[in-house]
DNA sequence: TACTATGATTCAAT
DNA sequence: ATTGAATCATAGTA
């Protein structure tokens, strides 16, 4: 009888331990990942940024990545799907916030989508590099060459900075549907009221 | 060491 | 559910 019982108190005890190590466990992991999150930032590959901020900046009038273009770019960069969505939604509001500046990049991003890619020996990945042309890298499955266009539209726009004072970026672009209409809105009040930007401004292109 | 850049989280609005 | 805005916390830099 004792013997039972000491063998049953023998497994309870160990089944109680057991419980405690296990939950103490999923509780710390829980934890962990929480607060690492946050904690443990690492800035993201080359790699990421490019393909990040080449969707970004070629679809500055509507950068708004579906879920599959999502999981595209999440690929590309060897990141998340989730992380790609923060990513898009810190850069929206920090472009909008910043324009001025971050629109340096957005030449630069457009020139690269457009003219090749700058290999860079580092990566070694096998994911869409060394393919000089824009449409060959195939960023992404879209549509088709419907967001080409904007990028070219993006080129022409950077081409001559004559005054030196960027203009606001081809925010005119009509092809998309005006889902959310122009997201940047706002975005640089003065900029936009700016009263003398049209001092020999380029968008005389059309005429040619 | 202060500052800036940047990824992640939280919360309200839609 | 998704997004914008504010904020936090860390990485990188001057």
């Amino acid at each position: 009888m004792e013997h039972m019982v000491g063998i049953i108190h023998g497994k309870f005890s160990a089944i109680q331990r057991q419980l405690k190590q296990s939950t103490c466990e999923a509780v710390m992991t829980l934890r962990s990942r929480l607060l690492d999150a946050r904690r443990k930032r690492r800035n993201f590959s080359k790699q990421a940024t490019q393909v990040l901020n080449e969707y970004f900046y070629s679809h500055l009038s509507n950068p708004y990545p579906s879920e599959e273009t999502k999981e595209e770019l999440a690929r590309k960069g060897g990141i998340t799907v989730s992380q790609v969505s923060n990513w898009f939604g810190n850069k929206r509001i920090r472009y909008k916030k910043n324009s001025g500046k971050l629109q340096e990049e957005a030449t630069m991003y457009s020139e690269k989508t457009s003219v090749a890619t700058k290999v860079r020996g580092s990566g070694g990945q096998t994911s869409c590099q060394s393919t000089p042309s824009p449409g060959s890298c195939g960023p992404f499955p879209l549509t088709s060459g419907g967001d080409m266009v904007l990028t070219l539209r993006t080129l022409a726009f950077l081409q001559p900075p004559p005054g030196g004072a960027f203009l606001q970026p081809p925010g005119g672009v009509c092809l998309q549907p005006p889902a959310h209409s122009s997201w940047q809105r706002a975005t640089t009040p003065q900029a936009a009221s700016s009263p003398a930007e049209d001092s020999g401004s380029f968008n005389s292109d059309v005429s040619n």
